[in-house]
This record gives structure tokens, sequence and C-alpha cells, in this order.
RNA sequence: GGCGCCGUCGUCUAGUCUGGUCCAGGACGCUUGGUUUUCAUCCAAGAAAUCACGGGUUCGAAUCCCGUCGGCGCUACCA
């Protein structure tokens, strides 16, 4: 029942644009790419916009948008060319399935010649009460398959449906990661395909699909493993090979349901805008599920790991979306950023906020912050003291093995040094450090740089004063001194 | 309710196929200590899992078998 060796390995990725792009589908969507990759397959993107009313044109911008920053190519489907026009690439289109229903027209009109579909004219209502019966007996709900060998329409009835005709037989598959799962067709009942022969549903349309695109391994979510079964069913009755089968794990809430924009972020795009790298998503988005079997390395590239993928290596049980373990690989990937790239990316984002800022000046901020920021979009935000010394209480001045008399004291002595210095001793650090090297004769080194530094930030918590002194310069640097010698004053 | 899937530290996981090297290893987070003028970084140490539970097989079980419980997913003329 598994595709032949011989076969070329092709997989692809359906998603449906009918929102922004999920992180679950992000991480299916990860997989099937890392899964080609590892095996030298081809990789597809098909849009899966059956439902005419949910799809639309903007989110499937978004889903190639996304996928594009991501770094997950694709050899065949949808895609965005430079001027921002929908094209499309690969020999088995169109990869839209809006723009397919031809085909499942024709697989349609067989499946009905063949005795294998029929319509239904049941309504919507009577349906209802069927089920509701049905549930009220105890008794798991089915179509009952009343229209099933109906010769002629009813003639009051005008709207119908296609229904597939479920054999009640037992249907298993091998599933990559779960073994053999097995499912009682009888307890399905005959199932819709298709609203009429230009609207295929859901699962009649994906059954199709793949066999036309040659898709050979099915890589989706565990909450499409019912659907596995219906699908199969319709194959057989088509006569198409049946794909291999893979079922990766959800990802969670905390509380262990799937991952709902309700109680986390679940939009990819939305972890972009707030400063994390796409390097860092794929890496955590891999190990939600998946580990090396050589060693316990957990900061992996795309391409190390699309070495080592294997789809049995696949965890069998959801993985909770854990923040923090994203902002620490996160954090570890602007670590490893070169001074150019992280300046490339934190540019634009100073820069919308404060305006043109000197180059000089951002390579210096770059080099103070990189350690202490968890993405990207925090740097803004750590370096607002450098442009405007923020508000605070004289009394934090003072160190906590100082006196406020002492603070006030290296105050005034650091302005009596500085007021005098040369700009330069305000261009690199060592020099302005031993511009107040005279203080620490004085004064313990704590009694010194407190005082300042926090005088300089306005904050207990900040990065060194000298280094500040050389980002805002000499006539800023005394500005804020005076300020705090003004609030120590008061505070005495 | 029915059907299906799953169940190792708080979280992600290694180990389960091929039982002993696992009184269960790593990482994140947490706690403590070191470094520092502070925070972050960095370094070190620590707490944290009766391997869901109960039986069985075996000299020996996280690993094999049976049962129970729990969680989740699906149960559309959505995908």
């Amino acid at each position: 029942m598994e595709a032949s060796s011989k076969k070329p390995v092709r997989l692809r990725m359906a998603p449906s644009p009918t929102g922004y792009l999920h992180i679950g589908t992000a991480r299916t969507t990860l997989f099937n790419w890392l899964y080609a990759r590892h095996i030298g397959g081809v990789f597809v993107l098909r849009m899966e916009d059956t439902d005419k009313e949910r799809s639309k044109p903007e989110y499937e911008i978004q889903l190639i948008e996304g996928l594009h920053w991501l770094g997950l190519e694709w050899d065949e489907g949808p895609d965005i060319d430079e001027s921002g026009k929908l094209v499309s690439k690969g020999e088995y289109g169109p990869y839209r399935q809006s723009e397919r229903t031809d085909i499942y027209k024709k697989y349609l009109e067989k499946l009905l010649s063949e005795g294998k579909a029929y319509y239904c004219y049941c309504t919507a209502e009577e349906l209802e009460a069927q089920r509701q019966s049905m549930e009220a007996d105890g008794v798991s709900p089915k179509y009952s398959g009343k229209c099933r060998s109906l010769t002629s329409p009813p003639s009051d009835r005008k709207s119908s449906v296609i229904r597939f005709k479920v054999a009640e037989e037992k249907v298993s598959f091998k599933d990559l990661i779960r073994g053999t799962v097995e499912f009682d067709a009888a307890l399905m009942g005959d199932i819709v395909i298709a609203k009429d022969l230009d609207t295929p549903l859901y699962n009649f349309a994906v059954v199709v699909d793949d066999y036309e695109m040659r898709i050979s391994h099915v890589v989706r979510g565990e909450d499409h493993i019912a659907n596995t079964p219906k699908q199969i069913l319709i194959q057989k009755a088509l006569d198409f090979e049946t794909p291999v089968y893979a079922h990766v794990p959800l990802i969670l809430n905390s509380d262990r349901s799937k991952l709902s924009k309700r109680k986390n972020k679940a939009s990819l795009l939305e972890y972009r805008d707030d400063g994390y790298l796409p390097e860092a998503m794929c890496n955590f988005m891999a190990l939600l599920g998946w580990h090396p079997s050589a060693d316990d390395r957990e900061i992996l590239s795309l391409e190390e790991i699309s070495k080592e993928f294997t789809i049995e290596r696949v965890q069998k049980a959801g993985a909770i979306f854990d923040k923090n373990k994203l902002d620490w690989i996160n954090s570890q990937y602007i670590k490893k950023l070169s001074e150019v790239d992280l300046a490339e990316k934190l540019t634009p984002l100073l820069e919308t906020k404060r305006g043109v800022v000197d180059k000089k000046i951002l390579n210096k901020l770059i080099a103070l912050e990189r350690d202490r920021i968890k993405t990207l979009s925090e740097f803004v935000d750590a370096t607002a003291l450098f442009f405007e010394l923020p508000d605070y209480g004289g009394k934090i001045l003072t160190w906590r093995k100082s006196n406020p008399q002492e603070a006030r004291e290296v105050l005034m002595e650091a302005i009596e040094l500085m007021k005098g210095a040369d700009e330069e001793f305000f261009e690199d650090k060592e020099a302005l450090s031993n511009l107040i090297a005279p203080l620490l004769t004085k004064h313990e080194k704590g009694s010194v740089f407190w005082p300042i530094r926090v005088a300089l930030s306005g904050s207990e918590t900040s990065p060194d004063p000298l280094d500040i002194a050389c980002v805002v310069g000499r006539r800023e640097t005394v500005k804020r001194l005076e300020i705090a010698l003004g609030k120590i004053g008061s505070a005495i």
C-alpha cells in the first residue's frame, strides 16, 4: 500500500486562505518542507479555496508572504512575483482549487455515472431532525441513505447535493508517525462530496488534487486523521493509488487545547511584527515535536535540521507552545547575527520611531543592547533613554552602600571634570574612564558609578554609564548630571 | 454520547522498536551563588518526573502484555 520507492516523492501543503497564517499551518508546512528537502522530493503548495464565502485573495497573499518570510520555498504552486502580482509555477496546475472546477466535475460525473455517488435531496431541516433523534437514541449520527436508490428527483425538491456511497467496511492505513490506524466506515454514512457539479467539497477535492498532482506523501495536521478513511474510500472508487500518510501532532495552548487566537498569539506574521527572527521561528517550531537523534543541540539551522529530519522521529503527542523557549531561542539568534545584519534589521525599526539616526550612534546602541534584548522590537524601548531622559525620583541616585551627600559630591566632581573636558573624551570609553579616574581615588567604585549611571539613564537598571555617555556626548552628559544634582539637592 | 489519537520533570524532549549501561539524560523556565556600579549577558550549583494509574510476564520493565483513568481531536451542504 505504500508508494513504491521508485516513484518520485512529492509532498504538498494545502492551506485554506480563510484567515491569517496560523502557527500550526506554518509548522505543518515546515515539516513538509523539511521532509521534502531531506529526501530530495518536490514540495508543492496548493490553495484550498473551495469555500467561496470564506476564502479571500488577501489571505492567500498573507500565506505566501509568511512562507517566504520563513524561508520555506516551494517548487510548484501559486506565488507572488516582483511586482506583487499573483502568479503560478509548476506543470500540474492550476494550484488553486477554485480554478480546477472542470477537473472535479469530470470525476464527479464519473462517480455519478458508475453509481458510486448520487444526488441527495434531503433538506437541512430533515437532516438535522434525523441527527437529533439518532443522538437521542444514543446512536452515533449518520446519514440514513434515504436518497441512495432514488431513480428520479422528487418533484417537489429543486435543491440537491452529491453524496458518495460509503461502503460498510473497515478502512485502515499506515501512518508514518502513528503506525496502523483503523476506522469503521459503517459508522460514517454516505458523505457529501459536492454541493453540485461545479462546487466540490474538501474531502473530494483533496483526493482528486493529490492524485492529479502526483502527490506521494501527505503530511498534515492530526486534526485531519478522521478525514483520511473517507478520502481513501473515494480514492478506491476512483481507482487512485493511496498516498503515504503522516499526521503530525497539534500545537497546543497551555491548557492542552488546540492552539487558538483566543488563548495565544496564533498568527505567524504577528511574531514577525513582534521582532522574532524567521530562523528562530523555524528552529522553535521544529523542536515542537521533533528532536535530533545524534545529540542535544537545540540551536539548529534549517539546513542542519533538514539533513537529519525524518518523519518517523516526530512526536505523537501534541506540544504546548512555550513562549519562554521561543524567546530564548530568538535571543540566541540575535546574538549570532553579524553587526551588519543586525543593523540592517534594527535601523528601520528605530528610525520609524526616532527619525534618521547617526550610523555611528546606531552601531554603539546595537553593541550595547544585543545581549539585552530577546526580540528586535524590544530594541526601540530599550534605547529610549539614549534619546530622552526618563523622569525619575531623586532618591534612587544614592547607591545602597553610600549616602546622598556622597552622591552629591560625586555628581559635582564629575560635572567639574567633564565640563572642561574635550569632546574627544566622549568618543571612546577608555578615555572617558581615564577622565573620571580621579573620582575613584576618593570614593568607592559603586559610589561613583551608581549615581552617574542613574543620572544618565534615569533608571536603577541600565547599561554602563560610560557607555551611555559615549553615545549621548559631552553636552547631554553634563546636562543630565546637572539635572541629577538638582534632584539630589532637593532630596537631601 | 460515538469514533479516533495520545499520556517521561511546570514546558519542549532523550531513552521505548532491539528489557539490564536510566534509583531516568539535556534544554527552557525557576531558585541560589559567582562576575558587575545596576540590569542583562556569561559562569557554577540546585530543586523539579513513584516514566498517568493498576495488574501481569521476567532474575530484571519507562521499555513487552492486559485493563483502567485522564487529556485532546473529529463528529458540517468548513477546511
